[in-house]
DNA sequence: CGCCAGCTTGAACGAGGTCAACGGGAGTGG
DNA sequence: CCACTCCCGTTGACCTCGTTCAAGCTGGCG
């Protein structure tokens, strides 16, 4: 869980098609594939002002944009491996994420779920604890961690955004710790419906019609549960009226209040 | 899940007693209780080269000495409770303390464990998201938000020290909800014990006979399981000789390699 | 001595896991 | 266009691990 710096994206192209990138098929390109002799591609960014970026002024940010990269994943696609060396940090520009760590027999647990504007690698360690996998077709700004690092050092108002992250990650963390440890399986999806929904009216998408890029083995692995259990779980909830699955893909909630009563407990 | 950043301690008194405070009924003490005219008491401070003072210069030192006081808990009391507006950091001096949140209806989740030299507060949040109670008669070196908040701004160093701290945080709450998640009771005991043993290894204590300060009852909380479930799985690890039950709160490791198997899974 | 809190142990129960089958949509190839 | 496969989600039947409920047991402390 390093996200929920500024949550947010799941609407499926915006402002990256609108960039007029040519996508090179699928690899690096040169500072966000803006036109050549851009002064300072950063500072037009679309997501600059929900990511961690928008604490960086404009010398700032011209010197991020001389050495970051765009990259595309597929879905499926992992941009790393747990116990990999970190050698960059990310900004999810467009598409969706999952991170999560194995046991030797295969057991998995997703510990996030990362969106548009989402800052990723916040580890500072040297080598990553958790696998990053494209849940969909993803964009993401990379910056070498050298350089990104060097400014974390100069920029007082970039450490202390890159804190805030830090600490609501701990905090949402926390509350993850919470579900997993004590929650029934009905709080526990009930809590993760909600989470969504607030992620959604964050970026101010509607809170009700929810866009679900990941599978029921996502949100099982997520929530602590079997693939069964959510399945059984989801239908339950769409049984008694309090959300409703319109195309694959997307959950709406019918039953707000309902919907809270039951992760309250 | 703050902590982390240098566990130790667990020492029944060392350092503490030897600065010859006096303890004035539990309350506040000015600057760590040193003589009165030191030029800079937290120069001298026991746990100062495993806490994140440790990034701080010598005028840096003495500014924070000027404002810092020491505190004492005792056994069960509570520094803050979650919702508690965040006023302040601190430093654990001595003795051990529990984090955990609460659901409505009094299930309990312990999110993390503190000892001598752990960090408290990472927050950078108005609004503490855990309560924090000590496990036994606790110290504290207490620092005003304001003035360790304008530090952070003015140290480099400082500012890098908290965010690896934020990020072994993180990559421990990843851990946990790997075993909240999917791990057996046996392996959830099993993977507590050897935490508490690197943490012991750490501070130069013996890895194999641990300190345990915590009650069964915080134990299942921390590893989402009831009293009896600790209980059994205890007494089971007991009865096959992988560990040996000494004294009130000491575990002895007889066997890590077998323990070491059983957390693996 | 009695009381209480923490720990242990036993017996029965149940939420969620496991195993198995099936259905539908997307992709592929004839 | 259909046949086939594969993946994902769903549903059912059964089982198990950990919970729940209920005693006891121990040690500290008035």
């Amino acid at each position: 869980m390093y996200e929920t710096g500024s949550v947010a994206g799941l609407s499926k192209s915006a402002g990256w098609s609108a960039m007029k990138m040519v996508s090179d098929a699928g690899m690096e390109v040169r500072s966000g594939g803006s036109a050549v002799g851009d002064p300072n591609p950063c500072a037009d960014c679309d997501v600059r002002s929900r990511a961690v970026c928008a604490a960086l002024d404009n010398s700032e940010l011209a010197e991020l944009a001389s050495v970051n990269r765009h990259r595309s994943l597929e879905s499926g696609e992992c941009l790393f491996f747990e116990g990999d060396p970190n050698e960059a940090y990310y900004v999810v520009l467009d598409g969706s994420l999952k991170l999560y760590k194995l046991l030797a027999d295969g057991r998995r647990q997703v510990t996030g779920f990362l969106f548009k504007g989402d800052f990723l690698g916040l580890t500072f360690a040297d080598e990553h604890s958790v696998t990053a996998e494209a849940l969909e077709g993803v964009k993401l700004c990379q910056m070498p961690r050298s350089t990104f690092e060097m400014l974390v050092g100069d920029s007082h108002s970039l450490g202390r955004k890159l804190l805030q992250v830090a600490n609501r990650g701990i905090a949402s963390a926390q509350e993850q710790m919470l579900l997993l440890g004590r929650k029934t399986a009905q709080e526990r999806l009930a809590s993760f419906l909600l989470w969504l929904s607030a992620r959604a009216e964050d970026r101010g998408d509607s809170p009700s019609k929810l866009y679900v890029p990941m599978s029921r083995t996502d949100m099982g692995d997520y929530l602590g549960l079997t693939v069964e259990t959510v399945s059984r779980t989801v239908t339950k909830l769409k049984t008694s009226g309090v959300i409703h699955l319109a195309d694959k893909g997307i959950i709406e909630i019918s039953d707000l209040d309902r919907l809270e009563d039951i992760a309250a407990g």
